[in-house]
DNA sequence: AATGAATGAGAATTCATTCAT
DNA sequence: AATGAATGAATTCTCATTCAT
């Protein structure tokens, strides 16, 4: 960011940009939505919103901050119940992601689905590498005889499995066919049990 | 396509433009790259692309017919062996499309990995759902009590996460990390199968 | 034209390509109707729309003599009783006119309506000016008296004036309305009548 | 428009283009026009055309709406003097307009001439509507008895005379042709005064 | 600090006409 | 003679970013 807003009406400001910079991207993609539509639609001036951010990556990179930022607060309230199994620590895991991707579209489209070696991914590899961290602390507790790299491995292929499932749910959800999402995000537990099972299985 | 090209020189220019079209597609994406430029790099002025494609989204459904043909044959050219069991039969259906997807990496970077709901993935349905088909037929064949229903739901789920993980392994062939490929598509095997695997068990 | 076609086929193809640009011209006008339309309409190779036509501009102009000649046909149909008087004897002309423009829609779209000055209406010219001999010789007979010249200002005006409601007219048709077509070209005969007497009577 | 602009250097602008879409309109007709060429012509980017103007039709209707705007000011301007005759009435409304023509020439080539169905005679109908609305006007008063469908069906036809004639008179007067112009002017009341008394005459 | 007009290269697509086959 | 692919300038419109006010 250029300047970090220090009176009120700034603070706002800037989250206004956000929230329709999110809505926005999740309707047209990154690429397609302009920075004037953006000003436009949030009813600030397009030369306003050059004061807060460089330029149309650095809103971007704001709007996955802040999603990384509630992300984690919301696993902070979630405590690992004493004696939890893996499939309900991977569910627990799964049921933020569920949760916040289904109040953040954008989130969803972005994160959980962008086009590998795009200017996207490279963006949301933060957000993404706080994710993969909480499957991996999962692994790392239910099986801590793993090497770290197969760990790793095994993290970054369930998260990103786990991840377009989960976008074509919350799509499927938008399209008003909640029952189809539904089964979609249920899929999404057994995918990534099944495939961390049957992986750990075969390491041993 | 516009016209089918009659003459010799036509086809050539033809497949021209669609092997420039797909490099260019898998480079940058479908949308950002541009008509013009495909015409710059296949050498051919731009009113010639337009002689034999009415618009950019024809060029792209003529290359996913090309796609969808050549792996059509691909996979007429294995035969099922008598007996073969879930995991095999399901390793050989990755099989013809990592190999495929490593000679295209358009094929990889589009029809793996369209944005849900975009004009991408409108364009690639008829493909992915030839994909779908040959991992539903491995299903039926070897759970047939199992509803139709169901076994769609179970192959689109895999078809999605492992065309994410396929993708990604693409990705980092192409950048030179060899290695790191082949474990991503070994873990796309073991993901087919684990979650398959549970998610049969769990429908029993 | 480039070339008479002395062959049948020749002919045929003339007549076809006249048919189907009138058709083209009529509805999207001539400068939007495209030469490559015209001949992919007409089922006939672009290429030998160009034997015959060595431009657009003279696919208009056999067109607008191929409407002279049928026009001067039909007028020659129509014999002058003997004591005519003049509103019977400008309806006579104005019968024709409309009759004929009926049938042939871009008739009225181009001649009746050429935009003064325009490529179209300086084609036109031939054509109009037969038109307005039939009206001048009407006027000359029924007002021996007036002054060639004066004669001919009344007959140009009389011609536009007119041209434009048997346009209005046939669109109204065209789109359905026959009632307000009727009624319009009923308004064309008193209208021309309706002028035509009020100028002579300020005329003496 | 897409925006008034609210200082004053882009008033000025958004005049300017005006001006120079009104003279090419004029000159080569509203499809030939290019965006372009009046940008150029104006000696302002294209993109700064594009800042106040969503597309080449909005400048169209920006311009009819000006026309609209400076008709009804002259028109309100001339107060109907009491006692006023039929053809005194006519003659008043049609000076106006040929008086403004005169100095608008788009305003003649566009509005009193628009090819029935055309994009331009849509964009037109409300300024036709206008001017129709003074010789309805005028007509309601000399023929209270009138029915108003009838009514409206000369008026429309008186207009659409007139204009044609008005048209082809400011075409002559441009060509330097200044008496043939004033002759057809002269014409366009002898016609509606004539075409109104007969219709009339007719009605009763 | 705040505004919003300004910029111009670049996007997709069209089209009259030619000419090699 | 007949064909239809080839051509490329021109068209409408977009957009990230800047800077004068």
């Amino acid at each position: 960011m250029r300047r970090s807003p220090q009176q009120a009406r700034g603070q706002q400001r800037v989250e206004l940009i956000l929230d329709t910079a999110e809505q926005l991207f999740a309707e047209r993609g990154y690429d397609a939505a302009s920075t004037n539509e953006i000003a436009a639609q949030a009813g600030i001036p397009i030369g306003s919103v050059y004061q807060f951010f460089p330029n149309k990556e650095a809103i971007l990179h704001a709007l996955l901050a802040r999603y990384r930022h509630e992300l984690a607060a919301l696993y902070a309230e979630r405590i690992t119940p004493a004696g939890e199994q893996l499939p309900e620590a991977l569910a627990r895991v799964l049921d933020v992601l569920t949760t916040y991707g289904g109040a953040h579209i954008g989130f969803s489209r972005m994160v959980l689905q962008a086009p590998a070696g795009s200017v996207l991914a490279t963006a949301c590899s933060n957000l993404a590498n706080d994710i993969m961290a909480r499957i991996d602390a999962v692994l790392a507790t239910h099986a801590p005889a793993l090497p770290a790299e197969q760990r790793r491995l095994y993290t970054g292929v369930g998260f990103t499995a786990v991840g377009a499932i989960l976008s074509q749910a919350l799509t499927e959800k938008q399209a008003g066919k909640l029952d189809a999402g539904h089964a979609l995000i249920e899929q999404a537990t057994t995918l990534l049990v099944g495939y961390l099972g049957a992986a750990l299985r075969k390491a041993q």
